[in-house]
DNA sequence: CAAATAGTGTCTCTAAGACAATATCAC
DNA sequence: GTGATATTGTCTTAGAGACACTATTTG
């Protein structure tokens, strides 16, 4: 660097700028087993969405995404990861981006750019995992999701938890540069434009679990056929024939050697992911 | 809103904590046609990418991506289209978000977290159109892009411009929240980490032209199929046989009932892209 | 044995890759 | 006719959807 570009960088002040203040929210999916089984019969399964309740205004009371502020010398990625940590107490394995949320009145605080991020956690770690609010939070709790297309491109999304029933309705489009989008008809009562945000995730997660991608992290390292192809139904909310399921993930699965037992039927062999 | 959460409000100052400068980074990619045909010969085209010389420090002189800062008021997909419109004069009908870019030492001046896009431009447009440097660019021109991914993980990236040759080599891998990535081992004279930027996007347009997503971005409105086919071959890299092309691509595309003339060889039929 | 889930085999249909053959223009 | 590109057809193989059937456990 020569003398010239010093100067210029010791007189250049990024304060002199207006800037906006840049935060994660990160949509947590996990898939949890129902504990009323009869005899049998396989635990019912649902795909849940953690959400917080906010301590704090603005949306005090509202339920959110849990998310934060980015600070210096992190990165948005780490910024997520420790802002979920510090909500929820939830350590995320893994973390997509999955789009910027930059509309200038989205925050009633003032001028905040949200980037959103989509992070899955196997029902092993929940089991070890004490969610819990933080500073900010009220409360972290899993919510049962349910998103679905119905007639046109009207979106209905519903969050479950015992006797809170947040019910939000959109509408997807294509945007002015031919991307897929969702706008807000019914925010249900969600705290900021978080059912845009929840919408985006549950989409880009659906692209990817149907190619293999981020359905494993929904398991333990090994699972059987019938977990792995549970999930893909709970995501996709469509209905699988087995022997064809199987076919398909096999190309993804190595055998560990292992099987279940006495679940009162026949064994089911264990699988790991392939690593290829 | 409650009289508690408007008293909070105006108590709340976003500015007293810290807050990054956000910028978009844009990637135009451009299929271009070569002047020199022979009689009877199509001519030659190739991919090229907008790039600017930096007019200002930091990174004076070097190649870079048009881009700017994030002003209030306005969203990021918006920043991307002003930015590139004042630096280039070039009108995007199309942009992508297809990264964040966070590392704190990303640049010399300070905290810039950067939103990377990708756009596309048809060769028509390019015609009507005077790229021209704007206030913060010397000089706006089209380069040729090759991106080939060599043994293992190891890619390069080169850029063409007359006597201009600009090559940058990276590594791909995939990051801990298990996101493919690219490192920088030589950027060859790119600015900042556009050398990384540019990997990504062209990773994207790969993926995108694929599906018969992004691709008619490049061609004027009625266009051949080996229009069509030339630039899936110039995107990804690899020839295709044309009969098989024109199966897949059937599906995408509505006869206009005119045909090209005068090529000195069988006229082609003329498409549009199918609404659908 | 009955209930419940695990796993195999096969038929059909569609899509993709390879490649041969024919068509049509300008000169 | 020749050179160049456009277009059609066909053979083969791989994969997905549907579905019938067999296997194995526990109470």
């Amino acid at each position: 660097m020569n003398q010239e570009e010093q100067q210029f960088l010791q007189n250049y002040h990024l304060e002199d700028y207006p800037r906006p203040s840049v935060t994660s929210d990160i949509a947590v999916f996990a898939v949890k087993s129902e504990a009323g089984e009869t005899y049998r019969l396989d635990p019912k399964k649902k795909l849940c969405l953690l959400l917080i309740q906010r301590g704090q205004f603005p949306f005090k009371g509202s339920l959110a995404l849990p998310g934060g502020f980015l600070r210096p010398n992190e990165t948005i990625e780490a910024c997520a990861a420790r802002e979920l940590r510090e909500e929820t107490g939830a350590k995320a394995p893994i973390l997509r981006h999955i789009g910027v949320f930059s509309n200038p009145s989205r925050d009633p605080r003032g001028w905040i750019v949200s980037n959103a991020f989509l992070s899955v956690l196997s029902e092993e770690i929940l089991q070890n995992m004490q969610i819990s609010g933080g500073d900010d939070a009220a409360h972290a709790e899993w919510f049962e999701i349910d998103f679905v297309q119905k007639q046109d491109d009207i979106c209905h999304l519903t969050l479950k938890h015992d006797d809170v029933r947040v019910s939000a309705v959109l509408r997807t489009f294509q945007n002015i540069y031919g991307m897929q989008e969702f706008e807000v008809l019914e925010n249900g009562g969600l705290a900021f434009d978080h059912a845009q945000i929840i919408a985006a995730a549950v989409s880009h997660l659906r692209r990817e679990t149907k190619q293999f991608s981020l359905i494993f992290d929904f398991l333990p390292e090994q699972f059987t056929l019938a977990d792995l192809q549970k999930i893909e139904e709970l995501i996709s909310g469509k209905s699988l024939l087995a022997s064809n399921y199987r076919r398909k993930a096999e190309n993804f699965l190595e055998f560990t050697g292992n099987s279940t037992n006495g679940s009162g039927h026949r064994p089911a062999r264990l699988f790991r992911r392939k690593v290829s």
